[in-house]
RNA sequence: GGGCUUGUAGCUCAGUUGGUUAGAGCGCGCCCCUGAUAAGGGCGAGGUCGUUGGUUCGAAUCCAUCCAGGCCCA
């Protein structure tokens, strides 16, 4: 040691830390090939068989929709669900997870078409049907490989596919029960038709384009009810006003629509039949008298409000007017909120063939859905006479004729507006009354013992009782309010659609136009489909799809002999999307085995799906089984901006999920997602992904030094038990304490609680405090010293458990940091994914659990709440850490730069023996939490009262050496002959160490 | 316009049945260390708890209004 005064020879004795640990995560590259080993390995599945026989947990997948890339909200949907099922697999459960696709519908349809042009007009569905498959597929493909790479794990060499044969064939199953029951009809609703191509359009199919067309204000006469609630009408005629842009819709016209809440007003006025007395909205009777007085001056001609009454009071009275073209014909005013004072009169033309909104008053108040106009446009036997044969364009002139005819147009405008029109024809289109199939949600089932209830009751029912009461559990909670109102608000379902791209509705048509449509016919379409695909419902005859199918043996027939089955042809509709993903519990969770009955245990979508998926899972479900398909209903909110606006690409506020994966890797993405609070909405943007990139990096070098500092240590051959007074078992409280917590967290789905306290964990309680303390020992002390050994025995525990526990959030960084723990059990798994969470001990937490606050009154540390646990002498300790440290913060900025340099001096009150005694106890572990050289205690006089307890820091450079090796100073460095500028402990380490190399 | 929902420091979150000067981590500022080093540590400054009224001895916590977001409808 002829050097001795040269630190570098010192550094060579030291123990510190050794890991091949990366401290750069380099996840970009890692990533892709950690998902390359567990493909080879094949994980999914050794998870499944490592889990068979334990107690299942079912996520079912929301299938999403096969089009685009996915985005940061899909990323979001994908990635929670990932953790529950890694959670529940880590738990010990048998936690299967069977992604899916929803690959029919519009949208696809829609792309296909427009990257088709003007060739799709003449390709027959079966071709266009491929072209979508195609299509479905690649982004099925895309999607797959995309959720792949955010490290989902799941049964992705055999998802559910929506298109998939096996698939179609469960929806018609879950279908013909529907029927079984009596829920499935067929009527008239008022769709979006184009005219030249005679074929309902959906929303999608629509270009809005400015059209000129005359807008009329006409008068309905008033011929019954209590028509009196006008007043005296003083031989005026009595009349309602009404203003429309479809004036050929009039023939249709089988109500007038009030604003209850709107006031009323009964105006004078003079016109082509004499005086009227024509009730319009008071707001608006100065817009009309100016837009009718303005074409007919004479119309202003003793104009004069005589009175006023409330919409309701209009209802009340029941009044009826005379249709003004079809001769007997009387109709009532009806209520409507969607009523305004925008234009026309407060008063709306109502026809239930013709409009959305018609439609659902018609639904109300039960008017009929009559719809004069045909499939080519044209008028039916039904309407006027003069108007039969004639198309709807032809009409609107004719009818203002009828109308002025009548004296009863008051007058007539051009107006320009914004009107729809068929995308593909670019001709205005119309609203239609046209059959389509509906699932009734209000009519009692029919095949349910002892159940008068209907859908809508059922789905109320699940939403009202408790999930211990067979009811469903809503994560939030006020998911079950918004689910239950939006089920209790909610139409008949109407199921059909007029397109190509989709499960054909299997209602087969004799010559008379009748439907043939029975659980059996069904099963028998069904079991076809199962064998070539819906495909065939263009392919095949039929005969050929019936199969053995005979209409005479079936019961459910009241003429069978009306369905001969070589006279029938194929229905043209195909299902709403929404029946084929709501059967899902079904063609999937049952189909598979993955539950022998439902419900499965969770369904975790977006909280748009409270109208969507979740609703249009439950009905089916209820209608099949009679029971709700899930048991817990958790949704999360949206991804929005920085400044919590929604995201769109017109604003540029959007972050790409692929390039953050590029740019950052998956795990910092998860780690973000797991921070946040999913339940309300979730802000996301460059700088936010980046806060979870430093937090990343700060468990990174956490697990990492916690790595380099056991790479000696084996835990099998030298774990020593923590002593009760020293900091290792502080810690070892700690751990147990964060098991509990982050379990807790997992199983309560709050993982931002648990990705938070892991997080501040490895901050606070291992970085800022325990690492930090036990730094010296570590490094100092020889190798196989019992304080060494014990806190490496309390380290590895901490990494192998937060390795665990962080397992979920960070499969990849976790998967590579299992590999580098040293010394791991041979007969741990191989992955961190086959092991189990760590578990805590009941009575290590008890000990913490003792904790009582030390009353901050008196101050005084009464011996019992010393003695309640250890928990309790510790929170003092950190106490009278957290004051020394602000204490060597005044010392350093006088100069003394390293703690080490400081020494503590612990004063206690003088005569409180016992104060003295614990305090002498923990004396080592204070002094090296508070980093500084040495500690001492002694009795003081002079404390503040209420004090036992207080601490100094001096500067030790003048009083003591500091010693070579561990750089602290103390009052027995030079105690050791042979090294007189070590410390007495570091001496006796260098013996030690000189003697082993002897 | 309707139903549901959110609004606490720059950020992410805690705030128990309304009760003393509203907390944490990060970030930020200043400082230290250089034996976790493209690391680590210490201290500190940040909030009229969205607004305005009200209830109360007392409200971030209860009520009402308004403002600004979000989802679903219309």
């Amino acid at each position: 040691m002829g050097t001795g005064k040269d630190k570098t020879t010192y550094k060579d004795t030291l123990n510190l830390p050794l890991t091949d640990f990366d401290m750069r995560a380099g996840l970009i590259r890692k990533e892709p090939a950690i998902q390359d080993r567990w493909k080879q390995q094949g994980l999914y599945g050794r998870i499944r068989k490592a889990r068979d026989g334990a107690e299942r947990f079912i996520l079912h997948d929301g299938p999403p929709y096969a089009n685009g890339n996915i985005h940061m909200g899909t990323a979001l949907n994908k990635v929670l669900k990932d953790i529950v099922v890694r959670v529940k697999n880590m738990a010990g459960l048998d936690a299967p997870y069977v992604p899916g696709w929803d690959c029919h519908g519009l949208p696809i349809e829609d792309k296909v078409m427009k990257e088709l042009g003007q060739a799709a007009k003449d390709l027959a569905p079966i071709e266009i049907r491929r072209r979508c498959q195609a299509y479905a597929d690649r982004f099925v493909g895309l999607q797959s490989d995309q959720f792949q790479r955010l490290g989902v794990i799941g049964e992705f060499d055999n998802p559910y596919i929506t298109m998939h044969p096996e698939y179609e064939a469960a929806v018609l199953e879950v279908f013909a029960d529907l029927i079984d029951q009596g829920l499935v009809y067929r009527q008239l609703k008022p769709v979006h038709w184009s005219i030249e191509n005679r074929t309902a359009l959906a929303d999608a199919e629509l270009e809005y384009h400015d059209r000129d067309d005359v807008s009329i204000y006409a008068a309905f006469k008033l011929v019954g009810g209590q028509l009196d609630v006008l007043g005296e009408c003083d031989g005026a005629t009595p009349a309602l006003l009404v203003w429309t842009t479809t004036p050929w819709t009039l023939p249709a016209n089988l109500a007038v629509a009030v604003r209850p809440g709107y006031t009323y007003a009964f105006v004078r006025a003079a016109t082509a039949k004499g005086t009227m007395l024509l009730v319009i909205a008071e707001q608006l009777v100065e817009k009309v008298a100016a837009a009718v007085g303005a074409a007919r001056p004479a119309f202003l001609q003793g104009f004069q409000v005589v009175g006023t009454c409330k919409g309701q009071q209009l209802l009340d009275a029941n009044l009826t007017y005379a249709h003004p073209l079809l001769e007997g014909r009387t109709c009532p005013v009806v209520p409507a909120e969607y009523v305004t004072l925008d234009d026309g009169t407060g008063l709306v033309h109502t026809a239930p063939g013709h409009g959305a909104e018609d439609y659902g008053t018609a639904l109300k108040c039960g008017l009929d859905i009559y719809c004069p106009v045909q499939d080519d446009g044209t008028f039916d036997a039904t309407a006027p006479e003069f108007l039969r044969g004639k198309d709807v364009w032809q009409a609107n002139p004719m009818v203002i004729e009828a109308l002025d005819q009548a004296g009863m147009l008051l007058c007539q405008e051009t107006i320009r507006h914004s009107y729809p029109h068929d995308w593909r024809s670019k001709t205005p289109t119309i609203f239609r009354a046209t059959k389509q199939w509906f699932i009734a949600v209000d009519r009692p089932l029919r095949g349910m013992t002892g159940s008068e209830k209907s859908l809508r009751g059922l789905a109320m029912d699940c939403c009202r009782r408790e999930p211990d009461d067979d009811g469903v559990e809503f994560i939030p909670a006020w998911g079950r309010n918004r689910f239950a109102g939006m089920l209790d608000s909610r139409p008949d379902w109407c199921i059909s659609r007029q397109r190509s791209w989709g499960l054909p509705i299997p209602a087969m048509f004799n010559e008379a136009g009748e439907p043939l449509m029975t659980p059996n016919s069904v099963l028998a379409i069904a079991a076809t489909f199962e064998r070539l695909g819906a495909d065939a419902w263009f392919t095949a005859t039929p005969a050929e799809l019936l199969g053995d199918y005979d209409p005479a043996a079936d019961e459910a027939l009241d003429n069978p002999e009306a369905f001969a089955v070589d006279k029938l042809r194929c229905g043209k509709d195909i299902f709403d999307v929404w029946f084929e993903s709501g059967s899902s519990w079904y063609a999937v969770a049952m189909k598979r085995g993955l539950v022998d009955t439902i419900p499965v245990d969770l369904y975790l979508e977006g909280s748009d799906q409270h109208r969507g998926w979740f609703q249009l899972s439950l009905l089916p479900a209820l209608g099949s089984r009679g029971q709700a398909p899930f048991r817990t209903v958790l949704t999360h909110g949206f991804v929005v901006d920085e400044d919590g606006y929604k995201m769109s690409k017109s604003d540029g506020n959007t972050i790409d999920v692929i390039d953050q994966l590029d740019k950052r890797g998956a795990d910092i993405l998860r780690l973000w997602i797991a921070s946040q609070d999913y339940q309300d909405d979730v802000r996301c943007g460059e700088n936010l992904i980046a806060k979870a990139e430093d937090a990343y990096r700060k468990i990174r070098n956490t697990l990492r030094f916690c790595m380099g500092s056991c790479s000696d240590f084996d835990p099998a051959r030298d774990t020593v038990e923590p002593t009760e007074h020293s900091v290792d078992r502080w810690m070892l409280m700690q751990i147990h304490q964060l098991i509990r917590d982050v379990r807790e967290a997992f199983d309560a789905y709050e993982f931002h609680k648990a990705t938070r306290r892991m997080y501040e964990f490895c901050t606070v309680e291992a970085s800022s405090i325990y690492l930090s303390a036990v730094k010296d020992r570590l490094y100092c002390e020889s190798p196989d010293a019992i304080r060494r050994r014990a806190s490496q025995t309390v380290i590895h525990l901490m990494l192998c458990s937060l390795v665990k526990l962080l397992a979920p959030i960070l499969p990849h960084t976790c998967e590579e940091a299992w590999g580098h723990i040293p010394a791991k059990p041979a007969d741990w798994p191989e992955s961190v994914h086959l092991a189990l969470l760590p578990e805590y001990d009941e009575d290590i937490l008890s000990l913490a659990g003792d904790i009582r606050p030390v009353s901050a009154d008196d101050g005084k540390w009464a011996l019992d709440e010393l003695r309640t646990g250890p928990a309790g002498i510790w929170d003092k300790l950190m106490d009278l850490r957290g004051a020394g440290l602000v204490k060597l913060e005044a010392l350093r900025n006088a100069g003394v730069k390293k703690t080490l340099d400081a020494e503590a001096v612990f004063k206690v009150r003088a005569g409180d023996d016992e104060a003295m005694q614990i305090i002498e106890t923990y004396r080592p572990e204070l002094e090296d939490l508070l980093g500084v050289g040495y500690a001492r205690v002694e009795f003081a006089d002079d404390l503040p009262d209420g004090t036992t307890v207080d601490v100094e820091v001096l500067d030790s450079r003048e009083r003591y050496e500091r010693c070579a090796r561990s750089w602290k100073r103390r009052p027995d460095v030079g105690s050791n002959e042979k090294f007189p500028d070590l410390s007495a402990r570091d001496a006796a380490v260098m013996e030690e160490l000189g003697k082993g190399r002897q």
